[in-house]
DNA sequence: CGATCGTGAGTAACCGGTTTCTAGCAGGCA
DNA sequence: TGCCTGCTAGAAACCGGTTACTCACGATCG
């Protein structure tokens, strides 16, 4: 079928179509300055007729570079790293930049590979919260570079970085409930190798140990809804007057375990999560956290890789401070 | 910096320093046949030393294939694709595949020419839900092939189509009601435009004319959790004892509108979604709904995509249905 | 009017691989 | 011993573009 324009049409069949050479046809297809006009429509009017476009791959070989750039994400399922990659594909997108996506599904002994093997089919890299040993993702560096990373500093190296300051979200979340009035917050702790996890609760005790305000409370508990739902009957036993959980999951699972328990939130309890994903406006009641700028990290991660495209070297340490949404779990203690 | 190694080893200087020629090192490389052990290790030494990797851009322009296929979203924020993005990369990626992802933003003039562009860097393509008249993506099947289409038929043409079948979800959905004693049920509609709408909606219609076992009432409403919201006044109004949402997010609209309304779900009136997102699980109540299977459709996009690649033709038109999910927002009417 | 300059287009080298074709060499057989 | 066969490895063409270099031509200037 459609064996006419089938097997598409080269710049050699065009030049030869126009009665020219395969350099002047390169040079009208890419616009270049000296071409006399009527040779050039000459040459349109030839690859018009035969449904000609120069082919990406040919010119990525010979121009070296693809137009293309490769993000690297642990978790694809994470609501967070979604964002991420939504906001970098639309602003590469508008640069003329496609977007070539690997997953590493937690899997740190894969993220190498898969990271080297991806930069080289095209032009740079961004590694969203790479979980590799920093001597590891040291080393890598030349081989990466252009690359801007994303939840993940590297000290004394030249590659951007974009990061949560996770300490100054607790921070503010810690100073709404204390208006509020709690003096006894428990903290339900996530995964304790997350990087994000030891920020959070470093901040915790950071604070609490200062400010003598509020007494802390740490629960062990995980990242997901069924972790937090788990915890409720826990938390409960503490008495303490609020909750703060690693994340949003674990704060819906907490809210949905103490509705189980008949507990009025937040009447008889406050519960704040971090993160704020897409569906942290839709829980009963709508939940009180700390909003990380995924579009901004994304958005900024391909401003960052596209000066360094252009030979303009972009070192920079970013920290995004998180914006409080206060919304209905949280309330003042009775 | 990094001056030594900088600018990667060609296959040239991998020949020249193992003193052989170019088409004996890209024999080793590729474990072609014959080659004597050697020569085999020598090449193989040279390589090692200089930390050498066939480009893939290259090897892309020399073999006709670039062992990389493309999707196309119409948003990548809807949960549905996601899931379809993941599970695609992930069986993709097994069979060494990259994905490329581009995104249309819904908007229709988009998404011929991201298509074409994003399939000539490629071997094949996945559309996703696309929001093209058909007449258009007939046209377009030549240039784009091989493709698969998801939630999309494309009748008379040969390209596999993997689709939902809404009709057999809404089945189970009503039969599950009308168990539970329901005898009156609103629809809260989509997008008019939305196949998916249109294919519930009709569903429904059959049902409801087919048994006359129940009432069906219509309410425009949207897509989004906010319309469903604001439906919730409505919704009580018309007496209705069970409501049929038009997805997920509709759903859960309802039922927040519903409860701030006091009304009590499941006891007072059922709700039901449709999609499984993975949030579903989490309100509360838990949502009844119809899992719609994203894993099985991306692992399946991949497969037929294979097929073709290896050449057989692939043509087939798949309806999965959807597995019907009794979680805690429906019960037995009073 | 002749030398010079600027301009437009073609030639050929190059990007970094793969693969067909061919030549050399060793071994087997008559 | 001579010829044919089979295997290995190199030479060269090819994939489809881009671009440095070169050359011919007409215009400008002295």
């Amino acid at each position: 079928m459609s064996g006419r324009t089938r097997s598409t049409a080269t710049i050699s069949r065009v030049a030869e179509a126009a009665g020219v050479s395969r350099a002047t046809v390169s040079r009208v297809m890419n616009g270049r300055s000296t071409v006399a006009p009527e040779l050039a429509a000459r040459v349109l009017a030839a690859a018009e007729a035969l449904d000609y476009a120069p082919s990406p791959v040919a010119r990525s070989l010979a121009l070296g570079r693809t137009a293309t750039i490769a993000l690297i994400v642990p978790d694809l399922s994470n609501p967070m790293f979604q964002d991420v990659l939504r906001s970098l594909s639309l602003a590469a997108g508008e640069d003329g930049h496609r977007l070539l996506i690997a997953e590493s599904n937690e899997h740190v002994e894969d993220e190498e590979i898969l990271a080297i093997e991806a930069r080289r089919r095209c032009d740079g890299i961004v590694l969203a919260s790479p979980r590799l040993p920093t001597e590891d993702l040291r080393r890598l560096v030349p081989q990466l570079a252009p690359m801007v990373l994303i939840n993940r500093k590297l000290p004394g190296s030249d590659v951007p970085s974009l990061s949560v300051d996770h300490g100054a979200g607790i921070s503010d979340l810690v100073s709404h409930l204390l208006s509020l009035g709690h003096r006894k917050i428990v903290y339900l702790a996530g995964p304790p190798v997350a990087m994000s996890n030891v920020e959070r609760l470093t901040a915790l005790r950071r604070l609490s140990d200062n400010g003598r305000q509020f007494e802390l409370i740490q629960l062990a508990c995980g990242a997901m809804f069924d972790n937090g739902h788990a915890a409720a009957g826990e938390v409960m036993s503490t008495g303490a007057t609020a909750v703060v959980a690693y994340n949003d999951m674990v704060a819906f699972g907490a809210l949905s375990g103490l509705h189980e328990l008949g507990v009025s939130v937040p009447d008889q309890i406050s519960v704040t999560g971090f993160d704020d994903i897409p569906f942290a406006r839709f829980t009963t009641p709508p939940l009180t956290t700390a909003a990380v700028p995924t579009g901004t990290l994304g958005r900024q991660a391909w401003e960052h890789l596209r000066e360094q495209l252009q030979g303009h070297s972009s070192t920079q340490e970013t920290d995004f401070r998180p914006r409080l949404l206060v919304r209905g779990s949280t309330g003042r203690t009775t």
